[in-house]
DNA sequence: AGCACGCCGACT
DNA sequence: GTCGGCGTGCTC
């Protein structure tokens, strides 16, 4: 038997139902190059359309007649190492989502593929007769011809309407059109023009030098080349005053010669000043030295340092990663995604200046992508990222920091829903690197780890400065009502603020809710604009006017009258422009900053710097107000309404909530002064609300893992949900109901699983598609995994499925 | 999922 | 007779 070389495809066509790796056969011409990691181009099904994939796997094997050769590669060298491939072979089976999603969620955006399909005429001009013996072969053909001899599907379908691809399809078998499909990069690589003497400096400056007065630029660039060597036209250009012309000459005498280098879009890294030696406390180095023992161990090690506000986490980071460096290992640090903070930003580039790749989320998809490639030549050691930046290309990795670990940025909104902390410790454990969860509130499965011994326990007990915490108002919001004051603004809250104008001091208010967005009600019948798509309430946005929906981005013109009866509409919900109001009319004349999705977008930093410069003595805002955010002269915080993320329906309500308001309290005091926290709330008698209060981490952590015990929540047990999807609401409520069953049987042996539902999907209706599911209570290993796995792809495969969707998650909110 | 092949009802 | 409807099965 004839043997060939064969590499196994993940193909991005294979939906989750038939996803394996499939054989392809590798022509003479890309033998050299079809290795592992490279990106191919494959025809893929019955009709062979041409399909993206990765080659996972190279060996030799029979040429049976089945297999279909590779048709091009889109790589000249891999874009993922062994490495990658294992990790993209991990996140399948632990995410439910196709090999090929797992690939493109590694890889940077900027580096996927986006494929473009083609119709051209065939250039044979007698078949083109032949076009009358199709239907409407001969109006597609005219239209061809007239746009050229090529065109893409839509302005076709346009042009001849909605029949378009099976006419197509029919002149393709008369063989009298074929499809071509382009794969173009999203971000290209940045090519600088380059300059450089094609002769010796001497010759150069003798040859121009001789005609110097009939051509001044000419001596001036050689003399500038002959200093600095090779450097870019466009510089040369700038330094001397020359024109490009001035350049070509040189070269049509053969004085200079062009070439061209790749240029990294890189962002300008401000020069910042080495930082001094970092010196820890007592605390702070003990914790240094103890996650440095386990930087020794070779089974990669995971350890959560429970530091409180304020004392001083970052120092031992920058410490950590220092003496890793040492090692000659790399590290990632990441942070939440808010907005990576400007200070800890300045802080690692000047401690590790260039060897620092900085992946935060306003770069560019260019810089992003050039930041990628950087990391992948090991120009870079360190990775100062958010969650993506898990899946940076180091090499030789000794350190994952994970600032603020309950942050709930780090798990994926879009699939594969994976959690960063699940890909480093799973990164971890393969390279024997050390993961350290830092935290002033950590996650009660993360602490329950820690207690069980399953992770090392690290604790900085001491604020930074000794500085005392601050000292924490409850205040009932339900006496407010009971007086008759229906503002945002409470009497303690308000007496507070007093003080602090009168003091000179300056205060930060923070308002618990989602972005600023409004709803929109009509004042006399109540009828609530919704998405006509999904079951959500639309919200209003004031920069344009317009209510839009925050699940499917449809928007339409807000309405000033009722649709229903004609009342006027009115907005609801206590958006931060409100209590702006209300606060202007309570202290006329005080600056109050406001700091929320509606302020421009980019601007933050701008505003918290005027904050901090002008004195302004009230900053109101929205989460963000909350985060990592320093400031000397802030003596009172106040939350507006501490419910309001309590009692949402999800596990980890308490959790978040009592993070939230932890994190909040710590901004106030910061300096030498001593500081003070209004809590506004309607149950001021809640443990986790007067938890907070006492910043008492322990209090909470012993009420919250008894419930979860109780409930049978994480860490006890894992929390499956598989949703169903579909336009017609009573086949996917049945087709739910199916999966229940079908569960029940799959866990029969297992008394341990318990299986609810179906219910509605807390937004039942997305996009036109109704959902509902199924949640499976049991443990997140792999026998459960692959019954999981087994289940979805039993569903897909199932005729009285048809059109309808599955998807599966784990320990997701919402 | 996306596509071809195949087997039956409304037309020339 | 044949065009096109959708049900059925496969994807290296």
């Amino acid at each position: 038997m004839e043997t060939a070389v064969i590499v196994k495809v993940a193909v991005s066509a294979a939906p989750y139902s038939i996803d394996k790796p499939y054989d392809y056969l590798v022509p003479q011409e890309l033998l050299e190059q079809a290795v592992p990691g490279v990106r191919v181009t494959v025809p893929f099904g019955r009709g062979n359309r041409e399909s993206e994939g990765i080659i996972l796997a190279r060996g030799s094997g029979e040429k049976l007649p089945g297999l279909k050769p590779v048709k091009a590669l889109l790589d000249r060298e891999p874009v993922l190492d062994q490495d990658g491939i294992s990790l993209a072979l991990w996140m399948r089976q632990r995410y439910f989502c196709t090999m090929f999603e797992a690939v493109k969620t590694i890889l940077p955006a900027g580096l996927w593929y986006q494929f473009r399909e083609v119709w051209c005429l065939e250039d044979d001009q007698e078949g083109r007769e032949k076009a009358g013996t199709v239907k409407g072969g001969t109006t597609v053909c005219e239209a061809l011809a007239a746009n050229g001899g090529r065109c893409d599907l839509e302005t076709l379908r346009n042009l001849c309407g909605e029949k378009v691809p099976a006419v197509l399809k029919a002149l393709q078998k008369a063989g009298l059109v074929r499809c071509e499909t382009t794969a173009k990069q999203k971000i290209s690589d940045r090519k600088r023009r380059m300059v450089e003497l094609a002769v010796s400096a001497e010759d150069a400056l003798a040859l121009t030098e001789a005609r110097k007065r009939s051509a001044p630029m000419r001596y001036e660039v050689v003399r500038l080349l002959a200093s600095t060597g090779r450097a870019s036209a466009a510089d040369i250009c700038y330094f001397t005053g020359a024109s490009m012309q001035t350049l070509r000459g040189l070269e049509k005498a053969g004085i200079l010669a062009f070439s061209e280098e790749e240029e990294l879009r890189v962002p300008e890294m401000k020069d910042n000043e080495p930082g001094p030696p970092i010196e820890l406390n007592e605390e702070q180095q003990a914790a240094f030295e103890a996650v440095m023992e386990l930087t020794a161990h070779p089974n990669g090690e995971v350890a959560l340092l429970h530091g409180v506000t304020g004392s001083g986490k970052t120092q031992v980071y920058l410490r950590l990663v220092q003496e890793v460096l040492r090692q000659g290992k790399t590290a990632i640090v990441l942070v939440p995604e808010i907005v990576l903070t400007p200070q800890m930003m300045r802080k690692f580039s000047s401690y590790f200046g260039g060897d620092v790749a900085m992946l935060h989320s306003s770069l560019r998809m260019t810089e992003r992508y050039d930041q990628w490639k950087r990391i992948r030549r090991g120009e870079v050691r360190v990775v100062l990222g958010t969650r993506s930046a898990i899946f940076a290309p180091l090499k030789n990795l000794g350190l994952i920091i994970m600032d603020e670990e309950q942050e709930g940025s780090y798990q994926s909104e879009n699939p594969p829903r994976y959690h960063t902390r699940d890909v480093a410790k799973y990164l971890c454990a393969k390279h024997g690197a050390t993961l350290l969860l830092g935290s002033a509130t950590p996650t009660v499965e993360t602490t329950w780890a820690a207690e069980e011994g399953a992770y090392h326990k690290l604790s900085l007990r001491r604020r930074y400065n000794e500085s005392a915490l601050p000292q924490v108002l409850v205040a009932d919001l339900r006496e407010e009502i009971r007086e008759g004051n229906s503002g945002l603004i409470g009497h303690v809250l308000r007496e507070e603020l007093e003080k602090n104008l009168a003091a000179g001091e300056q205060s930060i208010l923070f308002l618990n809710r989602r972005g600023s967005s409004r709803y929109v009600l009509c004042g006399e019948c109540g009828y609530v604009p919704e998405c006509p798509r999904c079951s959500v309430p639309m919200t209003y946005h004031s920069a344009n006017g317009r209510l839009m929906c925050h699940y499917c981005g449809h928007s339409q013109r807000a309405f000033e009258t009722c649709p229903e009866c004609g009342g006027i509409m009115k907005h609801i919900g206590a958006g931060t422009q409100k209590v702006e109001e209300e606060l202007q009319a309570m202290f006329p004349g005080t600056g109050i900053l406001r700091m929320d999705a509606d302020t421009a977008a980019g601007s933050h930093e701008k505003l918290l710097d005027r904050f901090e410069k002008e004195r302004i003595p009230i900053l109101l805002g929205t989460q963000m107000v909350a985060k990592g955010l320093d400031f000397e002269n802030v003596t009172l915080v106040g939350v507006l309404s501490a419910d309001i993320s309590l009692y949402v329906d999800n596990y980890r309500a308490a959790e978040r909530t009592f993070s939230l308001l932890t994190q909040v309290v710590g901004r106030a005091g910061r300096g030498s002064k001593l500081g003070r926290a209004v809590i506004q709330t309607y149950t001021p008698g809640n443990d986790v609300i007067q938890s907070a209060a006492r910043q008492d981490y322990d209090s909470f952590y012993k009420s919250e893992i008894r419930m979860r015990r109780m409930r049978r929540y994480p860490p006890f047990a894992d929390l499956f949900t598989l949703t169903v999807s579909g336009t017609e609401e009573g086949a996917v409520l049945r087709a739910a109901a199916g999966v229940r069953e079908q569960l029940r049987k799959l866990f029969v042996q297992d008394s341990a699983v318990e299986v609810l539902g179906p219910a509605p999907a807390p937004v039942l209706k997305l996009n036109n598609r109704f959902r509902y599911r199924c949640v499976l209570v049991g443990k997140n290993d792999k026998t459960t995994r692959e019954k999981i796995s087994w289940l979805l792809k039993d569903f897909a495969n199932d005729r009285a499925n048809r059109g309808l969707n599955i998807f599966a998650d784990c320990n997701t909110l919402e």
